[in-house]
DNA sequence: CGATGAAGTGAACGATGTCAACATACGCCG
DNA sequence: CGGCGTATGTTGACATCGTTCACTTCATCG
């Protein structure tokens, strides 16, 4: 990597990984500045020429866990296979949500990251990107009828709310003495789709 | 308070009530050891005396934030006037809900620290606590019929999620520029509503 | 070339959480 | 009432962190 140059050569996208490597095992506190430093034998001041500042290296993290969590999404959705129209959208609709626990088991850490309330995701033009991965997916229950037109409006915000809240909360452990049996993600996704009167698949 | 006394009397529920106000202004990561001896005009060490770390500070901290939003809960109960039990039951799970969405609107940052993925509530015997306020209601549902009872399992997991989520999400400003327009929070009660099979009040 | 600016360094500053050794005063027991 | 143990605070220190500033190094291009 840095074979002794004075020069880095693509520190930028060095830093990157390497922080979004310590958010991925420790969530968002543990991006240590002066431990990405080290851990690319660089000094900690070196980061300045690229960022801003601690916050800033951090909305990037999170920008790239929201794109790896569009294509778990997507990875889920791609797994569908169904010939008739309708129950390939509700199908596919719920596959997005199991992506995103999937993502959320997997990566808790990163969802974390992705979410932080440090900046609003202002430009939404990342690659694949969550929001808008749900929001195509919607617009084909609408278009195949397979849910009703008049649920159509904020119907992102219900789905969205919903299975970000239970990931959230799941990963939290919040769930794991409230009185409550382990709860059953599947039931959770087939009570989201009812909130929207899609029709089962 | 401090009176010159060498001892402070009541350091404990002192350091907790600082710790709280600054969680309240400015968010958990605003409850700085420091600040808060500062502010009561005492050591920094002297709060080693009542918590073991930092960490524990903030449990307890979140451990209020929990019992401040059950109680605007049950506040938001409280206005449900309706005679007929089916009807009263189902409004009063919606008052519910408003009031956590009161809660989020009035004090995010609470809403953040009594969240934390620090301690789960390992004992569930917080004073009026958000998970019991919320379970006695779908009890209520059930016992009225006004939810049918093969919905039962699981529904505090699904309501809460929705819940948490949407308040979690608009607290961090997530919907601002999603393409969606302002969310409806009466909406996302229907939505949350519907998925339990609630009959409309 | 030789200079100009981008990229990285080194040493410092102030702030933070935490700890060990010490000081004080409350309350209990004789 | 008098002494004493112990709960409670204090002092001063440490390691670490984010950030800044003055300085070097190096690649590039006129």
């Amino acid at each position: 990597m840095t074979r002794s140059t004075y020069h880095h050569g693509d520190l930028r996208r060095a830093l990157l990984t390497e922080a979004s490597g310590l958010a991925r095992s420790g969530g968002p506190d543990a991006v240590i500045l002066r431990e990405v430093a080290r851990r690319l034998g660089v000094s900690p001041a070196a980061m300045y020429r690229h960022f801003p500042d601690r916050d800033a290296l951090l909305g990037e993290v999170a920008r790239l866990a929201r794109r790896d969590l569009a294509r778990r999404m997507l990875d889920e959705v791609a797994l569908v296979h169904e010939a008739d129209p309708r129950r390939r959208s509700a199908r596919q609709f719920k596959a997005i949500g199991r992506g995103y626990l999937r993502f959320a088991d997997e990566e808790p850490n990163l969802l974390a990251a992705a979410f932080l309330p440090i900046e609003p995701p202002d430009d939404m033009a990342e690659d694949p990107n969550p929001w808008n991965v749900l929001a195509t997916a919607i617009d084909e229950l609408a278009a195949t009828g397979a849910m009703p037109l008049e649920r159509r409006v904020g119907a992102e915000t219900i789905a969205w709310s919903a299975i970000h809240g239970f990931a959230i909360l799941r990963a939290g452990r919040a769930f794991d003495v409230s009185g409550e049996r382990d709860p059953d993600p599947e039931g959770v996704l087939d009570a989201i789709a009812r909130s929207l009167d899609v029709e089962a698949s």
